[in-house]
DNA sequence: CTGTTAGCGCTTTCAA
DNA sequence: TTGAAAGCGCTAACAG
């Protein structure tokens, strides 16, 4: 079903369907009424992609992520619910299919998709900085703060330090950490928080309690494997992530290890799961909706030339306390 | 920056380029070598447009979706886990931006893309029957079970009798229905479940307790409000789904009713929301990421011509009890 | 082994 | 008011 045919069926030309359907000038109003009718017969609906090569703009967004987790899934409903009555249309792409690198993804993704696509990109946790790009982008939780283009992001140190400070309060000494992945800034900044905490309260900081976490629940379990079977295991983990602090609760409940009896978790992002999971996870909620809803509005912005330069917002995080988390067991 | 670029860069014709690029035979190894590193240099990658327009796979699956909300992000995230080696990329595809009617907004998505950009469809909750697609599709909660394509679904109408039974079981008598999206079958099947279990309890059928509900929270909230505001509001509802069923609490929260004391509340879908909200939420679940992980399975082996015909795949739904239901008031 | 050419579906001048 | 033709970026058939 392509434009060739509707002409053919309607008895015109090509360019003369084209003018119809866009609603040019010059065209008879017989002339009109007749393609209509066979367009809306035929179902006719022109190609998203044809038209993107030839034409400036397809008032498409795109979001580009790694993968559909749970995060990216919270920041897709708040770009979704922003995106009504925008004029823009969402696409979200996936773009990192487990062969080559994970590193870099944003930069495939964005080279295959813009410039025709998508008239605008919002990037989730893109890897490394991308100084010019075709069309305008809004990073989510980016490599590094500055230089690149706008960013959005929650308080990762503030939270951080807030998680750790209240295992500390509630009586921990022995905190390990589990890393976050290490091509984002984020993760830097919430180990930062971590050990910030604990040189306040005067704990030693402990290189064998930190291990990697790398954002993933997998990962989160084997580094607390390791850490739960060690000569002098930790009374509390900070995971980087809720994902890999479900993986370190994965792993205690493996090992027949108590939580929060003896051992307390906290993870950072509050994703659905978090408050789902039986003990419900201690974490550092993130407004994930929000952000999302600021990344697409600021992009709308820089999509109709409100020159206001680059943008970074940081938004508020805050400690919420549930079930994984008690004083240690003495 | 585009395979002309790269060619004028590395001197070569276009042609020599494409055949580097997508690996063909019949290139010097010295020639690709040049090219290559020109790529790499320039940080080429070849337009999914541009490629998909002339080529006839892309390797890409699109999701179709009216929009990013709990529901499909649930979904997303069961198609996504399930895409991870299977060579495909995902594409998520929100049609439906207000302008038009919602009712067909598949057709002009599917339109859109198939053909083109996608190699095959999930489409989620579509609203019109499909006889004659491009490419091959799946449909999450169709909007028919026969007939059209292939389907995933759950248990609606055992799932409605569950909810609806352990209703009455618990002594409720006046129970009110919101109901769904009149254009979609899991909306009929909810009602006929509650009608079902209301006719096995030997309870009269009240049309002024059945009410729209849209599937949507707004609706949700409105009609409650009637509800609850008549001459005789019933003691407990059964929403057709979570969005709505959230709706009736906020309507009690601004009505002060208390939930459940003074009213009961299921709703259907067990979204992450469903659990997290307070009081929790009643709800039938339905094995959302299992629905989707099923859905792109059944596709991908349409594309790889396992051709198994038009498959139709049931999957169970259960009542899970939290904290929205209670005995009635006397 | 390399380049020329045609064409995917569409929009947009520009002539007729 | 209409249509012919060029071209968006790319791939594939075919010459050279």
């Amino acid at each position: 079903m392509t434009i060739t045919d509707v002409a053919k069926a309607a008895g015109v030309s090509v360019a003369t369907v084209s003018k119809v359907v866009n609603g040019r000038y010059g065209v008879a109003p017989a002339t009109y009424e007749r393609v209509m009718s066979v367009v809306t017969e035929l179902g006719y609906e022109t190609s998203l992609v044809a038209s993107s090569l030839r034409r400036r703009r397809t008032n498409v967004i795109g979001v580009l992520v790694t993968d559909f987790e749970p995060y990216s899934a919270e920041l897709l409903k708040g770009v979704g619910a922003a995106a009504h009555g925008t004029g823009y249309e969402l696409l979200a792409y996936a773009g990192w299919t487990t062969e080559g690198p994970a590193v870099g993804w944003e930069k495939r993704s964005l080279s295959r998709l813009a410039g025709t696509l998508i008239d605008g990109a919002i990037l989730v946790t893109p890897t490394v900085l991308m100084p010019d790009t075709s069309v305008p982008v809004v990073a989510i939780d980016p490599h590094t703060g500055r230089g690149g283009p706008s960013t959005i992001d929650a308080d990762n140190i503030g939270g951080a330090r807030a998680a750790t400070d209240y295992l500390v309060s509630i009586g921990h000494r022995r905190i390990a950490h589990l890393l976050g992945r290490v091509d984002l800034e984020s993760s830097h900044l919430r180990e930062a928080g971590y050990r910030a905490s604990l040189e306040a309260a005067g704990i030693g900081f402990d290189p064998g309690l930190v291990r990697e976490g790398d954002y993933r629940r997998s990962t989160g379990h084997d580094s607390t494997l390791v850490l739960l079977t060690g000569p002098e295991p930790p009374t509390a983990i900070f995971a980087a992530n809720d994902l890999s602090a479900l993986g370190a609760l994965d792993a205690a409940h493996e090992l027949g290890v108590d939580v929060p009896g003896q051992l307390s978790v906290v993870g950072f992002d509050d994703i659905p799961d978090a408050s789902s999971v039986s003990p419900r996870l201690t974490t550092v909620a993130q407004p994930l909706h929000e952000m999302g809803a600021q990344a697409l509005q600021m992009l709308v912005g820089q999509l109709n030339g409100d020159d206001s330069g680059r943008l970074h917002h940081h938004l508020r995080s805050t400690l919420v306390v549930r079930e994984t988390t008690a004083p240690p067991a003495r």
